[in-house]
DNA sequence: AATGAATGAGTCTTCATTCAT
DNA sequence: GATGAATGAAGACTCATTCAT
């Protein structure tokens, strides 16, 4: 039935996530996804064709949860630059409430063969191209001077990633929150803008 | 004897810097690797007591020979600014000339598992630690603004990463060292100076 | 399933038992097991962790099979005497029609390692304890005098042993069962009896 | 030359004692034989032409070293009874001094494959043959009864034996020693002698 | 749909043995 | 004679995948 597999497919994704972000895609067996899903080996196997296969869904399953949040974001900011920022932040935000998704999404779809790389590489590059429209959109109205917009969004996203890289692998800062304020002060002033906004305008 | 002992190493290090950056840790067999250094697996066994310690004297070697690399170019800047410009710089450009050093640094070394990620970690923060030490001296000297040197470190050597970790993947954009320019002016503004030094300044 | 798994098991024990004996611990290798069982080596390791639980596992199995052998012909014995010399024989007839169980359990099981060494040791000294019994028991009634009951019952066994290893290697005496009524003589005369029973007494 | 040649064969044959004892055969590698004899692998190979004919060697080189002292023993004693209770005596004597020699002779020796087991089993034998002979003489004076020399005394032989390896493994009785005059009660009555030398025989 | 027993190709690792120095 | 680097055959064990029930 359409339902109950959509649910079981959900939680064989859900234990996946845990699994692969505690021991790392080489080292997990299938059947520690199975227990962990409380499954069997033969049920992982009638939902996703393979271990990679259930591997790169993953990573478009977890992709996707993380690409809504963003968009959700952006959506209900002011202007280009204001997008950006909240792009960003929702990054920032989501992976340090999610170390799993982070972990899966920033380290192993890195190091796990071309394959996934090529999924975690589209990820990157679907943010890039998020910030970049704001960017391209912020040079048209003004609001910044001209640059070369992918290459600035590609710049500020590895500034992030590499911050969380950091907390996830040594645990600091404690509240990686407490990073974005620093970095969004970098992002504003190397494209020219000061680090706060002006007067008046709340922080989110 | 130390001699051949050494030489041997260095060969088996060589070859499987090669090995890996192209099939990658976990597809990669000693036997590929014992082929490709023309030696026997029991060999590789007297040298390395496991694939995984292969693997991390391996990321050992290769970092230490970008470091010395770095330090040399960051030893004829004029400048503390210049010097983290040197670094960044020289970064970019080794990885440049040297993909297999990249894939392995960049994406194999941090895809493959707990041991390997500390490693790859530690290399990057010596890096985060050259430019950051710089940063603060630049602030010392009057020459930025105040501002945090390490996370400010770490936010340009991400964006750097980033773009070679693109570049790397896609072949984009076809000569790396073209991004540096803009890299270089994102970076500078981004401290409060202006993105090309005085005039008369000659380009390296 | 259960009954599928245990008779697979059961397959896997005896056709070991077959092959170690023949070929020892040491110098077989799971595929000759797997063979032997008809099965996989896959198989082989679903059902069993190791080559040492395998074998381990053996020892077990096989005690379990001498001893409650051991067991029933002391149940259909008179008196103390009568099951201490049931237990005896039976050692030795069943070992005798049963080479490779001989050979496991007094050769394999003593040679290959601590582990096994425990495993082995432990059977040993169940047939002492039963034998130990029956002479503590005869003492209590009168039977025979005072005397230690377990160090004589380790002598017993163990020249019992002594006899079956050296028919094991050498193939002499050609039937076992022949040296029995020597070494019973030898048993009752150590304790005071006399070589046979009193007239009238049908032997078994 | 002869002289250091013999010199380091003997260092290497106390070193593989102690070390084939500690671990066992199987598990031993000529590395550790090397290392404990403080020579090189090629050192090894130089004086012993395999792992095997090393362990042979070993179990020729024990067995002399026990039969020496056995025949020693014997010499010096009065009649064809005291010569067999010296033997038995001496044999759980020097085990009882040198763990490792029993480790090799009475565990490691059978346990190790065909061509060890035939090695001990000719020891065995030689003691048995020992023995025998005094129960054959004795026989022939008129000491004891007629009786199978050769059985009697492989059983005797069993019996200690017996002992020692249920000491060597749950290391009770804490001294061996004191097993033997119950043995020798044992052995005396069953070939009819009281369990006591007449009075005035001191004892060894 | 689900289960878990079964398969077997693939890998790491060990280690006896050799031999150039 | 001695050393230890080198070899490669052999073997234990893993695990993705299949399939009868």
């Amino acid at each position: 039935m359409q339902q109950r597999a959509q649910e079981r497919q959900r939680r064989i994704l859900e234990a996946a996530l845990r699994v692969y972000a505690r021991r790392g895609f080489g080292a997990t067996t299938m059947d520690e996804v199975a227990r962990a899903s409380r499954t069997s080996k033969g049920g992982l196997y009638f939902h996703f064709p393979s271990k990679e296969g259930l591997f790169l869904a993953l990573l478009r399953y977890a992709g996707q949860r993380l690409l809504a949040k963003v968009q959700e974001a952006m959506a209900s900011a002011p202007d280009p630059v204001a997008r950006a920022e909240a792009a960003l932040g929702t990054v920032l935000r989501t992976f340090s409430r999610h170390r799993p998704l982070a972990r899966l999404l920033l380290l192993e779809g890195l190091g796990g063969g071309r394959r996934f790389q090529a999924e975690a590489t589209a990820l990157r590059q679907r943010c890039v191209a998020l910030i970049g429209d704001c960017l391209q959109e912020a040079v048209a109205q003004g609001l910044i001077g001209p640059l070369d917009a992918e290459l600035t969004a590609r710049a500020w996203l590895g500034a992030v990633v590499e911050v969380i890289v950091h907390w996830l692998l040594t645990g600091r800062p404690q509240r990686l929150e407490d990073a974005y304020p620093h970095l969004r002060a970098l992002f504003r002033r190397s494209v020219g803008l000061p680090p706060q906004e002006a007067l008046g305008q709340p922080l989110p």
